[in-house]
DNA sequence: CAATAACTTGACGTTTACGTCAACGTCAAT
DNA sequence: ATTGACGTTGACGTAAACGTCAAGTTATTG
């Protein structure tokens, strides 16, 4: 029993990007599939990798970021340093991230005010021809 | 009665970039300053508009969306296809900011799991030698 | 008046995150 | 045996968002 693997462009049909961002990211050290001969095989461990590199992504980390990040979570598991320097990015991270969330919020509010202006000036004009 | 003004140094630290950042927002259009001979000479309204050019950098907008919405916000004061398709982008964007809003969640639901993992592990060890 | 500080334009450099060939390998089907 | 789909490794190109000089201007202050 082998398990479920994938091919590259499989890959990339899912996730929507294309075969050379997936080699891209291996070159960065993100990925490391196995090979058989050539051709890289993904297994369902990259797929998750690849899933949260494009998580990672759209919450606007680098790919540096997202790669110390797993680099820690690889080596932490039994030193305690590490453990205690992958906490305090853990925690930094969140509280960066509380505060994208607040400037979110904050222009989501003005969006639907400059919109709700929007249309009521639309709805003056479209009143003045009947 | 002329109004407050500031100079591009004024700004430049009030809101922590350099002047090269401010001068280049200007070449991209996003910025027009008075002139006093050479100098820039920014008022109160240049000053909101550099503030919603980093608030918008923050959530992600890039320099051109940026100055679309200006340009878009100034110029559909009064014409009806404009409002619309000033309409239609805030929409698109909402759309964008709210899936940026659930993945922050997301991600931080697994930060805060991770987190509590570790500290279970670092409890363990300083457990084990008393 | 000379020095210093603050400002200007212009040109080139840099980083990130890929896109875009080019040239070649491999395997299945015709 | 050739075609076509899919894959591979380089190498070079590119767009965005500035940084980094260089070389000159203007204002002010001792």
């Amino acid at each position: 029993m082998q398990g479920v693997t994938f091919s590259i462009s499989q890959l990339a049909q899912e996730f929507d990007v294309t075969t050379r961002t997936i080699r891209f990211y291996e070159d960065q050290g993100l990925l490391e599939p196995q090979r058989d001969g050539q051709r890289r095989i993904y297994t369902r461990r990259d797929r998750v990798r690849l899933m949260l590199i494009l998580r990672g992504k759209r919450i606007g980390l680098s790919l540096l970021e997202i790669r110390e990040l797993f680099d820690l979570y690889d080596a932490a598991s039994n030193d305690e340093p590490q453990l205690r320097e992958f906490i305090r990015i853990l925690s930094r991270k969140e509280q960066q991230l509380q505060e994208q969330l607040d400037d979110i919020r904050v222009v989501m509010g003005e969006i639907s005010q400059i919109r709700s202006q929007c249309e009521k000036a639309l709805d003056k004009q479209a009143g003045s021809k009947p």
